[in-house]
DNA sequence: TTATATTTGTTAACACTGTTAACTAAAATA
DNA sequence: TATTTTAGTTAACAGTGTTAACAAATATAA
């Protein structure tokens, strides 16, 4: 009965290579441009095809809105162990917050500004809930050892988001490219002032 | 020679009319569903005409986004107008552009969360200008009167836009109504810490 | 092995989108 | 009144997401 298996791991493929394709399409000319013509196209399939993996183009779409969450995750896991002081963890995960933003534009832009598409499954992500229990453990633990710990870590936590999404889409926004050190400095001036109100 | 003036009155109107039109369709379906096509249809003309007043669709789309940006201005403006102290100047300015922010969201999203369509000409747009103007020239007084008044006040002004629009569009993706006083305890966390880093 | 059922993929269409070329009717000018 | 300019139309082009109807290949049952 090897060939049910074979059929799904086939199924898979096939999927993944609608995901590559798409991938490369918007690598190439951005999310704007991605349509499921030229996914077809790539794969050299026809169209209906397509809606036999995905239920439709914006299923597409939370494949890699899910993706990133959970490379971003990944990103800030791996460098909060590479501290060990809460607060100086704090701020390794806000710049590596910011080079993931820069470095993988393509699923940033698609898990926060394109916004709207996503909006109404966006709290349906869990990976998105990965990212934030890095975040909010990390704060947590500086909150226990600074002055007044008990502080409201989820306010904190919403605060210091907000201040890296804020940084990072003004940045988008303004400057298409590559951000300078310049921004740097403006990243690293606003996340220790926060660290500094955590602590007092 | 009436005739002349009368014809530039009428073709005044007529992109009045446009403007209007769209903006309906704006607060009725959002930015998503505008189209020229409906336009057209609710000023009943044929689709053509809209493209004798205006280049294209992103040209309308400009149009409500430097209308935005001076209302914003404007509201800024009048609240910094209502206060003597700097400090309090900041945060009543950050709390305007929250206020913006919610009740204008079709405006905001535009101006900023869309984002993609207009990033090659954010910088050409006046009216932002207009707006950055009044933070900036409030951030300069605020650190003038500070213990160190030789901050960056540009890096500072960045900072402060920046925990704003994060506060702003973070809240905008969340929850997708209206924000709740929890809400309002974040900004004014987030703003107090800016404005106490400012003062040291 | 043959007949039936199922899966797989295709073509072609629907209902949209922004944009523009070609043309007609109305108005202003000479 | 004849001519030129302007205003507005229809119809098309080149796209988009999505789906119904159908054909071909494959797997299952007799």
């Amino acid at each position: 009965m090897g060939i049910a298996e074979r059929k799904i791991r086939q199924k898979e493929e096939f999927r993944a290579s609608i995901l590559e394709a798409a991938w490369l399409q918007v690598l190439s000319d951005g999310w704007q441009s991605l349509s499921i013509r030229k996914i077809a196209d790539a794969i050299e399939y026809s169209v209906p095809v397509i809606y036999n993996h995905f239920e439709n183009k914006e299923a597409i779409l939370l494949e890699f809105t899910k993706e990133g969450f959970q490379k971003l995750a990944d990103s800030l896991q791996f460098v909060k162990a590479q501290h060990v002081e809460p607060a100086a963890q704090l701020e390794a995960i806000a710049h590596a917050y910011w080079d993931f933003a820069f470095e993988h534009k393509e699923y940033y832009q698609l898990m926060f500004g394109l916004g709207i598409p996503a909006c109404e499954k966006v709290n349906q992500i869990a990976e998105m809930k990965n990212m934030s229990t890095v975040m909010i453990s990390t704060i947590q633990e500086t909150i226990n050892l600074s002055p007044n710990p008990d502080a409201d870590f989820f306010l904190k936590y919403h605060t210091y988001l907000s201040i890296l999404h804020g940084l990072v889409s003004i940045q988008m926004i303004r400057n298409d490219g590559k951000p300078t050190e310049e921004n740097r400095r403006i990243l690293q001036d606003a996340i220790s002032g926060f660290i500094k109100s955590l602590l007092i």
